[in-house]
DNA sequence: ATCGTCTGAGACATAATTGTCTCAGACGAT
DNA sequence: ATCGTCTGAGACAATTATGTCTCAGACGAT
């Protein structure tokens, strides 16, 4: 059976998901093909990883479409905003759990293409909080940019948290939503 | 003039910051030793990752005890708790500045004794972290393991921030602590 | 049955990295 | 001045990954 491009980076990416240093031939077997014929599709590495990024950011992409991201940006809705905010970080669990090496890999931040990409992606998400302070619902005193960063590092903790199996997948959302919106101060650190 | 072990290590995490796969030639050149030099200290490319691996874990250990995490974890006073929580954080943000590439590297991950070492180091902050939820001082709802993976997440949002210069390095403690104590919610979320 | 297409196996050259070794020179201590 | 130590430069073999190529066989369509 014929395998086709996408059949070949998801393997790809489930394999570099656990070792980040393997070759075309380890990737080729993990692929189950030959590689030759993983070659007749990505003629080089290089183009591997880029087509990898691409698809990293493509799912990124779709995630913030999904979840409505640019409307969230122009809306004043607290409502809306809100919706759109839980939505994001839900579907970001799964494209960082399934994309995650991806979060730290520098062919994301060494090809042009895949960085102005990730830098136009991101912005949207900053626009996104932006108008989330201004609709009241994040704090309007954290710099966007910030606020961004430490989603993408909340999503890096909850990578890492279901890769070591140290928390239920049902749980994971909302650990990740109330941690940031929320914090982890108890009451004790308010009386 | 002779460089010694330590200066070597130094000037290497600096460089592998920038460039994580730099070869023993750029990294020789970087310290700006020979690469014979170099070989001279480290036998190989492995040990010398051990040894760079074993530094970021001793400045990390180093932050644990001035911050007095063993303390704080056998402490009940909310008073002192927090204080040792604030110095923690405060003191492994420059560890994540200096040594962040180890944050990500999977040499971190391959060799037993770091993975082993630092295993106990994180285990010392799980006992702060829970001896910080039954003083009240962190939510008790949250699993200690999350909130320290958050904690580290967060630490590589302080880095990569830093990194871009989104935002000022006198600023970062306080983002960091606001966000990981009271979350990014504002007024408009609990009204 | 035959054609065209795709595949796996493997040979091959190339390049990059690594680790070892030698040798000559710099340098400080005595 | 001389010794011992350390260094840089560079040659060297070994390893590994990469990219190309060829060839024979499988497979489906006609």
């Amino acid at each position: 059976m014929s395998v086709g491009r996408e059949q070949i980076l998801t393997a790809a990416i489930r394999h570099l998901n656990e070792d980040p240093t393997a070759s075309m031939a380890e990737l080729a077997e993990a692929v189950g093909i030959s590689r030759a014929t993983l070659h007749r599709h990505f003629s080089s590495r290089d183009e591997l990883m880029v087509a990898l990024g691409h698809r990293a950011l493509a799912e990124w992409e779709q995630a913030q479409e999904a979840a409505g991201v640019a409307e969230g940006a122009a809306s004043t809705d607290p409502e809306e905003i809100r919706r759109v905010l839980d939505a994001l970080l839900e579907r970001l669990i799964e494209v960082a759990d399934a994309y995650g090496f991806g979060l730290t890999d520098h062919a994301m931040a060494v090809h042009p293409d895949l960085l102005r990409r990730s830098d136009e992606l991101e912005e949207r998400e900053v626009a996104l909080f932006a108008a989330a302070q201004r609709a009241g619902l994040l704090r309007a005193d954290l710099p966007p940019r910030w606020i961004s960063n430490a989603v993408f590092g909340l999503l890096v903790a909850v990578r890492e948290s279901l890769r070591r199996g140290e928390v239920a997948r049902r749980d994971v959302h909302h650990l990740l939503t109330t941690t940031f919106f929320q914090g982890a101060a108890g009451d004790g650190g308010r009386a």
